[in-house]
DNA sequence: CTATCTGTTCTGAC
DNA sequence: TGTCAGAACAGATA
């Protein structure tokens, strides 16, 4: 589910509460959901709660490091001794129900009494035990740049898209070894933002719609990381503190509004490489 | 009831 | 090699 805004949001989260807690033993309650040896794991302390893309790596003092996908429906919720919750990823009222429950995949326990369930309802997620320099291969070959980072530039953009002339721009941006960490929702706000219709072929981009796409796609992200990400996804303690990019989203799954853009058109859903993509085609070409 | 949707990504067929 | 359907799975929605 989440993407790169959403991920981000909860690593800040989870950065904050599990920096230096050792990790006592961990539960696991969906054997695929995790892979790996625990026992690499257990008696190790957290150095640190990092991103890349829409994952997150838990990096711990003895050279090893738990790599999260959370795919669509996956949830990690910290719980400390008060029952006070942080939680982020797919949501839905169990949150703030007791746990674990028949969702449940991985429990890690700390030694001091708090813990971190890993949800997952439809279990497409997963938790990887990793080497740091199987992690490092990882990062460097299986992703794209950072949207935020030096090496997104129009030149790289388009000598990647000179190798592939008919993909459809939507499909390029969500494609996580050309940029990390755009998915649907964000694909479709950028397009709208940059005025640029999901369907336009790469190669019929010029350099200064390329500009637009990068700079659409970093406000965008900016835009919903500061607002926590879409949908209540995150919440710090019982009282809320949810995600609010949803209120600030222009077009996804908004199809049969009006333009937000003003231009008169309506904003439709179309299937963009099996994808559900809202855009407006009057102002987006 | 059926049909179709869902924020992700990987695989295998053509 | 590029493209597409389908799979992994469990719901919610119309």
């Amino acid at each position: 589910m989440p993407e790169l805004p959403e991920v981000e949001t909860i690593r800040r989260g989870l950065e904050k509460r599990i920096v230096g807690k050792t990790i006592a033993d961990i539960d696991v309650r969906f054997p695929k959901t995790f892979v790996g040896s625990k026992s690499k794991v257990e008696g190790s302390k957290i150095k640190s709660v990092e991103r890349r893309a829409k994952v997150l790596a838990v990096k711990l003092n003895n050279g090893g490091n738990l790599l999260f996908h959370l795919k669509m429906t996956g949830q990690l919720i910290y719980i400390d001794r008060n029952d006070k919750r942080f939680a982020g990823g797919h949501p839905d009222h169990n949150w703030h129900a007791k746990l674990p429950n028949s969702t449940t995949a991985v429990i890690f326990n700390f030694n001091d009494g708090t813990h971190l369930f890993f949800n997952d309802m439809r279990k497409f997620g997963w938790c990887k035990v990793l080497t740091d320099e199987q992690l490092n291969k990882i990062f460097t070959d299986e992703y794209g740049p950072e949207p935020f980072d030096k090496n997104f530039t129009v030149e790289y953009l388009m000598q990647r898209a000179a190798k592939i002339p008919n993909r459809k721009i939507k499909q390029f941006l969500t494609d996580q070894t050309i940029i990390a960490g755009i998915g649907n929702i964000y694909a479709d706000e950028l397009l709208f933002d940059a005025r640029i219709s999901p369907l336009r072929k790469v190669s019929e981009m010029n350099k200064s719609e390329w500009k637009k796409v990068i700079a659409s796609t970093i406000k965008i992200l900016n835009l919903a990381i500061k607002h926590g990400g879409t949908t209540d996804s995150d919440f710090v303690n019982a009282d809320g503190e949810k995600g609010g990019m949803q209120d600030y989203l222009k077009v996804y799954r908004k199809s049969g509004s009006n333009c937000p853009g003003d231009c008169g058109g309506k904003v439709i859903r179309i299937t963009v490489g099996g994808r559900g993509t809202h855009y407006c085609p009057v102002c987006q070409q």
